[in-house]
Parts: C-alpha cells; sequence; structure tokens
DNA sequence: TATAAATAGGCAAAAAAGTGCAAAAATATG
DNA sequence: CATATTTTTGCACTTTTTTGCCTATTTATA
C-alpha cells in the first residue's frame, strides 16, 4: 500500500468514526505503529485530523464555537489572567457562565489540573477542551437567554458538593444591594453556588461596580475576591475593601 | 511498445484500479523503473493522474478525499432533513451527540415546541439557539473526546425519563453486530438512551453502514427507524428491512 | 506513586527518485 | 541516400524517502 493510500485510508476511518488509534491502523494496514505515527503527525500539521495520545481524533468534533465581537474583550482578557492566581492544582472549582468566565477558561495553563463543575454550556465547551481538567457538568433545564443550566435539580446537585471556589460572572454589584441580577432562574443557581463554595470570587468588568438590579444573589460580605481589570489600589474599591473583600 | 502505447496502458491501469505501482508496470511492459517514472512524470504534468512515491494515483480518487469533508456534510445534512420528519410538537426527544445529531440541531424548523434531553455540548449549544425547543441538558462528568456527558448519575437521569424518540447518531452499524462503539462510558450511556426511549432512530451514513466496532450499543431488533443519505429502496438496506428496521 | 503504554529521536537498510551520460532509435534535412 | 539532429531508453551513481527497530522519555491510569 502507498504511504498517500494509506494515509488517504485512515482519514477515512476519522471521518468516519471520529476516532481512530494508533495499534488498531497498524494492524489493519499492517504497517508498525511507528510509521502511523508518522502519518498521524504529518496529517495533524496539514490540520486532517487532531493528534492525541494513542491515535487521532476527527477535527470536525472540535473546532471551536466562533467567538462573537465581546464587549470589552481586553479587560475581560485581563481579569482572567489575575482570576488564574486563585486557581491550584487540585481544586475544585464551580463557576458559573458569562463572557468573563469563558474567557478564563480559554487561558487555562495546560498544566493545570483541577476539577471544574459548570453548568455553562460555553464554559463547558472550552473546559472540555483542556488536557488535564476534569469536567463535571450541572444538567437540568438551560436557560435560553444566558446558556445556564438553572432548575432544581441542578440546585440539589450544587448542594451535594463543596467546592473550594466559586467563580463568578456577575451582571451588577454593590456595596449596599450585594450581588444582584435579573433572570429569577438564575440568580437561584448562583445563590446555591455561592453558598457552597468555600470561597466566591466575583468577576466583573468596573462598568458593572456600583450597580445593582432587582434580584439579589447575595451580600457583599459572602464575596471574598473581587476581580476587575483596574489596579487593585484604585479609589473604586476602597469601600469594597473595607467591606472585607479582597480587590485583585 | 511505443511510447504513447505504453502512456495509455499506464492510464488505462490507473482508472482501472486507482492506482499503480511502478515496480509492478516496469514487469508488466517489461521497460526499465526509470522510463516508468519518466512516463509517470509526464503524464503528471499534463494533470492525468497524481504521481506518489512508489508509484501514481487516480486523479478521481485523490480528489473524492479532498472534498470528502463537504460531500459528507452534505449526506448529513440530508440525513438531518430526513430525520425531521419524526419530530412532531410536543414530542419529548433523547439525543446523543455526533455530527450528524448537531446538523439536525441546526435546522430544526423555528415553529417546532418540542422538548430535547441530550448529554452532548455542541448539540446542546445548537438546541439552545431554537426559540421553542425546551432543552434539559443531562449532567454528569463529560468525556473530553467525545464532548458528552458520561457516568452513572447520566445514566440514573436517562432511566428515568421515558421519551418518544432517541435519536442516535452512531459510529458502526451492522446486521449481525448491532449498534457499535469504541469508548466505554459512551457505550453505557447510550444503551441507556435507547433502553429509555419509546422508539430509536438510527443516524448515519452509508459508509458506516455494515462496519462494527468493538462495544456493543444494541441490536438491530432495537432500531425502529434506519436513517441514511441513500434512498430507501437502496439494495443496501433489503437485510436491514427484513430485520424489522424501517428505513427513511 | 508505580506500572505499562505511547512517543520522540536517532539509526540503518531498503526502496524509490533524481541526474548525467551514452548508446540506440527515430526523425529531419540537404 | 548519407549525415546531422532529436528523442528515447537504460545504466551507473548519488540523494532522498520510507520504514522498522532501538532506547530514553513522557504520558495515562489504576
Amino acid at each position: 500500500m502507498l504511504k498517500k493510500e494509506r494515509q488517504a485510508f485512515i482519514l477515512k476511518q476519522i471521518n468516519l468514526h471520529n476516532r481512530v488509534l494508533s495499534s488498531d491502523l497498524s494492524l489493519e494496514i499492517n504497517v508498525s505503529e511507528d510509521t502511523i505515527r508518522r502519518d498521524l503527525l504529518e496529517l495533524s500539521v496539514e490540520d486532517k485530523l487532531i493528534k492525541v495520545h494513542g491515535g487521532a481524533l476527527s477535527k470536525s468534533f472540535h473546532s471551536s464555537f466562533l467567538r462573537e465581537d465581546i464587549y470589552q474583550l481586553d479587560a475581560k482578557k485581563l481579569i482572567a489572567h489575575k482570576a488564574l492566581n486563585l486557581i491550584k492544582d487540585g481544586m475544585f472549582v464551580l463557576t458559573s457562565g458569562g463572557t468573563t468566565v469563558i474567557e478564563l477558561a480559554r487561558i487555562l495553563p495546560v498544566a493545570l489540573k483541577a476539577t471544574f463543575f459548570t453548568g455553562s454550556i460555553p464554559a463547558a465547551y472550552e473546559y472540555a477542551k483542556h488536557p488535564n481538567i476534569e469536567l463535571i457538568f450541572i444538567g437540568d433545564k438551560i436557560s435560553k437567554s444566558s446558556q445556564i443550566t438553572v432548575g432544581g435539580e441542578a440546585i440539589m446537585k450544587i448542594n451535594s458538593i463543596k467546592p473550594d471556589l466559586c467563580l463568578l460572572g456577575v451582571n451588577a454589584i454593590d456595596l449596599a444591594a450585594g450581588v444582584t441580577d435579573n433572570d429569577w432562574d438564575v440568580v437561584q443557581v448562583k445563590k446555591a453556588m455561592v453558598e457552597a463554595a468555600s470561597k466566591t470570587a466575583v468577576l466583573t468588568i468596573t462598568e458593572k461596580l456600583n450597580s445593582s438590579q432587582k434580584l439579589k444573589i447575595c451580600d457583599i460580605n459572602q464575596v471574598d475576591y473581587l476581580i476587575t481589570e483596574k489596579d487593585h489600589q484604585h479609589d473604586l474599591f476602597h469601600a469594597y475593601a473595607s467591606a472585607g473583600v479582597e480587590i485583585l
């Protein structure tokens, strides 16, 4: 069998079954696993498939969602980088959805080994691409507007875990009003998340600071860390720092 | 043998077998391999064949592989459209992941009002965009390779529902071997899905027909509908139809 | 953390390809 | 017809490609 034929065969198997094992191909085509590995390497640099330990995966399965224009993306990236400091190897992390949290999911260091819980579909999609984190999706009804799980079953599930850290992307935060939002179902879930976690970090652009909405998620004193794009010594944060929130 | 005769012979062999080896041709025509190589070089600059190390490949063979992705996508879209006929307003539909199912998710008519259950992140992402369907995500550990929920909790959840229809994107289906797959965790979940649903429809391109993998999801007699891109009267389906599967 | 599988990188043998050359054959030209 | 010119072909040689094997590392997973 010619090399090109072999590679075509491999691609066909991948498109057919979404994944192949080097060992299987080696047996089927009757060449050494080294040869298969070299083929997979070539095809992967040609962007025809995704090479993984032990074989290869179909590309179509792993193409990413289109990133739409995100408001203040640079600020959100900065926030994400700051938030990384809170996440350590072996941690159990519970995260909400929201563009800032998704940005964080994208930049998690590949070496990080941790367990993430989330009910957000876009966030889960990003976490799932990470090689070393274990992902537990909290299922139930999906809220269309926020693409996040809501409902009693999800809340029960959240109550049954005890994560080290909750990363909350929020809509509004204010010293007096606390963390607030405007979707009843989402608020119930976020409430449960804050309650369950040992520590809670709020991720938000400063624009949302000192604003409030109609439904309350938690008080300021339940927030352990506040992460924004501005320097932690900025005047804006004095009152929050006094209230016991650590500013990052 | 004249040079032109020889080249015509080579082209004939290529069209017949899709590939030729320089060494074979040298023996058959009784000229040196150098001459064959020069012939192949000439024919390849004339765009009559594709020269590769060791011989040559037919043009159609090669170009069909380049276009395979698009070709398969068309097939999957066709399958998705056929599958639509099974889905009625008010139904509870349980779906797996896989590119074909995701294609279906993309083309659900906006007017359709139904409840969808899934454990696939990409599929959920598509369902979530639909205005009128209610989406319940089945949560648990997410399998990285297939981006689908796996694990005992997910299976228990599936067992607790009684959907009207299960839409299964499969990796391999065969009359004797039944529906098979290659990931243990995924197989457990799919098994539960088939068990739970009143009716099961298998969505697959015909290329996956009559192929099998190592782990069994269910027997052919548990499959109610088989949906492929080919006409339902195609010879390929006789045996399946005889086994009681309705071909769409 | 320990163990087995998978991988990368170096090496060598074999196959194939490129190169230059010269003999043979075909073709052109006076 | 004789000679010059071009084309074709095979051969000797070097270079490149392909492949399998080996060993040290890395990776997956219990």
